[in-house]
RNA sequence: GCCUGGGUAGCUCAGUUGGUAGAGCAGCGGACUGAAAAUCCGCGUGUCGGUGGUUCGAAUCCGCCCCCAGGCA
């Protein structure tokens, strides 16, 4: 294998962990995290982060690192995985990034515009005019500041809405500017890359017995202590699939069954957005279709033919 | 066995005086550039239990049959 990396993308509960490190261990390789919730301490048990024998046999980089009271964005983790990347090669390793953040892999191999960071003033002074003054209030304005922005962006996205709003504000210059110049983080040609797609059948029950397993491990008591801190809940680690759903039965609130299903239901949604975007957004990077029993042979041999 | 109520979308149900059916939930498709496990947009997916009949026309009316729930025996 002539590639330094290669990227290993795919829906939650597809085998992507089990065949990182069944990489990282054939070649020597080490794996860097691609899973914006994996990035949390707090979570291990709902976010399925490696465990400790799992990190213990082979590097790992970017698991856990973060605390869940702080909130970091694809900037921050496009910063911190380029300078993993750039260490790991420094040391003439293969590297394998993994996981389910589709915008994660985007910005690394189609680069993510260097808007300059946009003060929390701004920010909010964006929502509270969506709030008060109303949207089309905000679209107004938006069209005089970056018109291309305001005619993508779908009815009711507050998110991206007050985004281009408070870009503009704060830059003087349209977020459609911005995101015109990108550059890959790392270049065309140094990584290959594979999609984990297995029957959305398989998926499923993957997904709906990882939950059910992830119970019985503790993720109820891992939520509730999550919650018990009283964080922000626009926080990112606060949006964890299951996370509201298990702290609801930790409170008391409703039987164990019902959380269960809940939770599975809310990761089954999350599962099909990830294989939405895999599906349309890399439609060029190979697929590895086989799930249960995991087989890495395919999924190597895919790697291995995977151009670029 | 008899009586009553009910069989319509994956589920729970609505459906006016007959004009080939529609809500919620579930599901599916899509967008995606600093919150992305986020934030949004779109789409009814149907032998109206079966079968005969009345009618120009039946989910709607009539006969027979099947199934489910409750009641009486």
């Amino acid at each position: 294998m002539e590639a330094r990396i290669w990227l290993i993308a795919g829906p939650t509960a597809s085998g992507k962990s089990a065949l990182a490190l069944r990489l990282a261990r054939e070649t020597g390789g080490e794996i860097v995290n691609a899973d914006a919730l994996q990035l949390y301490r707090d979570l291990r048990i709902l976010s399925a982060r490696p465990s400790a024998d799992e990190e213990a046999a082979a590097p790992h980089h970017l698991f856990g690192v973060a605390d869940a009271a702080d909130g970091w964005s694809v900037g921050r983790w496009l910063t911190a995985a380029s300078a993993a990347l750039a260490k790991i090669a420094a040391r003439g390793r293969p590297a394998i990034v993994v996981g389910g953040t589709g915008l994660y892999f985007r910005a690394l191999t189609q680069g993510l515009a260097d808007i300059p960071p946009v003060p929390r003033a701004e920010r909010e002074a964006a929502e509270r005019a969506y709030d008060i003054e109303g949207e089309s209030a905000v679209r107004e304005t938006l069209r005089t500041l970056d018109p291309l922005a305001e005619a993508r962006i779908s009815p009711s996205d507050r998110q991206r809405l007050t985004r281009a709003l408070a870009v503009a504000r704060a830059t003087g210059r349209a977020l459609s500017a911005w995101q015109a110049e990108t550059t890959p983080a790392i270049t065309a040609g140094a990584w290959r890359a594979a999609v984990m797609e297995p029957s959305r059948e398989a998926l499923y029950a993957r997904i709906d017995a990882r939950l059910a397993a992830m119970a019985e491990a503790g993720a109820i008591e891992e939520a509730a202590a999550l919650m018990a801190r009283g964080l922000d809940p626009r926080l990112p680690a606060m949006k964890a699939v299951g996370l509201r759903e298990l702290a609801a039965h930790a409170a008391g609130e409703v039987p164990l069954e019902t959380a269960i299903a809940a939770a599975q239901q809310s990761s089954r949604r999350y599962a099909k957005r990830q294989l939405t975007w895999f599906r349309n957004q890399t439609p060029d990077w190979p697929r590895v279709s086989a799930v249960e029993p995991f087989e890495p042979a395919e999924a190597l041999r895919v790697l291995d033919a995977a151009p670029r």
